[in-house]
DNA sequence: TGGTCGTGAGAGAACGTTCGCTCAGCGGAG
DNA sequence: CTCCGCTGAGCGAACGTTCTCTCACGACCA
């Protein structure tokens, strides 16, 4: 196969006309050409497969209708859901999403990173968590590219978008101790994380309010893995026998967790209830169905977009955080209002993937 | 801020040499400069956070270092997976990728991968059933770009990188029979995907292997979602009471199954068996465990990659379809080694998202 | 008939690189 | 002393666009 891409110049050739009008004809908006001429140039491009070559076009507009989005681990089915929201949100707007994929060693974050800037992305979504603490990685940001996070930044100046995560702990604790349980404890994301914190502070919240006594013990650090979600169970009945509730920081961690118990031979609702936030695809179908709090995740990510193309239209945007709510959707796994399978909803819709 | 890029031609003037011989030095390989020259510009460069424009190398290059990813949705869990071995891959050769997410509508299937070709990737991965009849978009790949698919694409001439389904089905399902099992049933995804239909054929090699008989009672067509699962399980339980195992073609919606035979009254696996297919990262924590059939879905990522990379080297490539083996990983719910859930090994490792 | 104006088209430059050549300078061999 | 070849550096062009101006040409009006 040739594979050639044939240049303006090509179709302008063919069509008896110079370079430039057929630029304005085939790429530019609304210009006076004669509409005899533009229709010769646009069946030139036609015959010839003509297919503007936007890096050309982005090098003289300094524009690349591209942003850039960088994940701290695409493991993470949430995560999965925050694209899907930004990547429609960018598409809407003629972007294109770069994306990039930090993984665990955090040594590689500023290469990551440069290599966006170097391909001149418009704009940077950062939805890592790691990058909390990598001020080299904030200075290149701020240095360089607009930038919306989902996460604190190093030294300010970076918008943000997500939710109240104490609020979070609090509403799925809160629920918990409404539920008369009286030994709740908690399994949490790794500690060094704002978010885990946050939520940590909402459920230590929620305790009191209820009148309930923190400790050490009915709290485990885990890693958002189901199998760190069952070491995590364990490990707290283990230290609290008497432990009848359980906040648990992710669906993913929470799947783990009612492994964990089971095979501890404590029933779900009954003996322990469970509440975790994200509400995952799954979640409703768990056994028993997840009492979670929902967290806006497309709409995170659709919104970060939208808020970051704001900014590289050089607009004036609001410096406060965004925030947006969460809600606690209760289904079987706290005891109450134990609403079983849903049994006709179709939920949301399937993946199509094979 | 004024976040302006400044340019070789900065650099060089700052160093006092011109602007070529400052890119030989920042961008060029192995180039001969005497080392007091490099050092000049090196130093002037770091001064002024000098960082290459890749647009205007690419430019001149043809070459954008960039690949595509066409995705069928990535409400998938399998397909982040998947993205995960691809990034990785293309980072891995100095590679970006742009992700495009079809979504369900199908209209804009071909816009989607225009923009993708008037953005110059160097290549296209296809991780999109959708595109499996669709010939327009299947032209335009053949004549533009070239492309590796994850899925048949009409015509020919495009590399395949996956699994053997029709083996993925017989496997799982031989496993079913083995068992014991005399009424297996089975939950597909959509019909109009070859996958479906070819893990369909393998279910069907299975049962006539095993001297069971076919039904059409016994197979529910659904969307890969876990609400989907259920209301197939329950439907297969209507149309064939006696129904003792089914074979779901992925593990999202065998949750659903799960759910769908709780609320039935089933257990699971003494009553009724069940065999998925993925082996996601909470398959092994499910209740009861599942077995399935691991699919390489990180490997077929990279194996897609790298393929797509030799093929945009101009390198000869062999035209047969590359195979990646899938493994039946037996866990609980088919009532054959029940092994419980893993008390010791982390599994994989969780996401860090929050 | 001459000036003005609107319309359509093209010329030139610029965007920031890379690439292929040329060229100056210099040391060493003949 | 001449010639060769090597080294280090720069020059010009090219990549495919967009953008800003200028220009040719009629038509229209006075």
């Amino acid at each position: 196969m040739p594979r050639r891409y044939v240049s303006l110049k090509e179709v302008a050739a063919r069509a008896g006309v110079s370079f430039q009008t057929a630029s304005k004809v085939l790429n530019g908006g609304e210009v006076r050409v004669a509409a005899e001429t533009a229709e010769r140039i646009e069946s030139a491009a036609r015959e010839l497969g003509y297919s503007p070559n936007t890096v050309a076009r982005s090098l003289v507009q300094r524009t690349t209708y591209t942003i850039g989005l960088v994940a701290g681990s695409f493991a993470d089915p949430a995560l999965a859901e925050l694209l899907i929201g930004a990547e429609s949100a960018a598409r809407e707007q003629g972007h294109a999403v770069l994306v990039s994929n930090l993984g665990g060693s955090g040594e590689g974050n500023v290469d990551v990173v440069r290599t966006l800037v170097e391909r001149r992305v418009d704009g940077i979504v950062a939805a890592a968590p790691q990058l909390e603490e990598d001020t080299e990685v904030a200075e290149l940001l701020r240095r360089y590219v607009p930038c919306v996070s989902l996460h604190h930044v190093p030294g300010g100046g970076v918008p943000l978008v997500g939710s109240n995560h104490r609020d979070v702990g609090r509403m799925a604790t809160a629920h918990l101790a409404a539920a008369g349980r009286r030994h709740i404890g908690t399994v949490t994301g790794p500690y060094r994380r704002r978010v885990v914190r946050s939520r940590l502070r909402g459920y230590e919240d929620a305790l009191r309010d209820g009148g309930l006594e923190a400790s050490e013990d009915l709290v485990a650090e885990s890693d958002w893995s189901p199998a760190g979600g069952a070491a995590a169970i364990r490990l707290l009945l283990e230290r609290e026998p008497r432990l009848d509730a359980v906040f648990v920081q992710s669906d993913l961690m929470a799947v783990g967790v009612l492994a964990g118990l089971s095979a501890a031979g404590r029933t779900v609702p009954t003996e322990v209830a469970v509440v975790s936030c994200d509400d995952l695809a799954f979640a409703a179908y768990l056994n028993p169905p997840l009492t979670t709090v929902r967290l806006p995740l497309a709409e995170t990510g659709a919104r970060a977009v939208e808020l970051l193309l704001q900014l590289t239209r050089g607009e004036e945007v609001d410096p406060a955080p965004v925030i947006l709510p969460a809600e606690l959707v209760v289904r079987a796994s706290c005891g109450l209002g134990a609403r079983d399978v849903p049994t006709t909803a179709p939920g949301r819709p399937g993946a199509d993937h094979h």
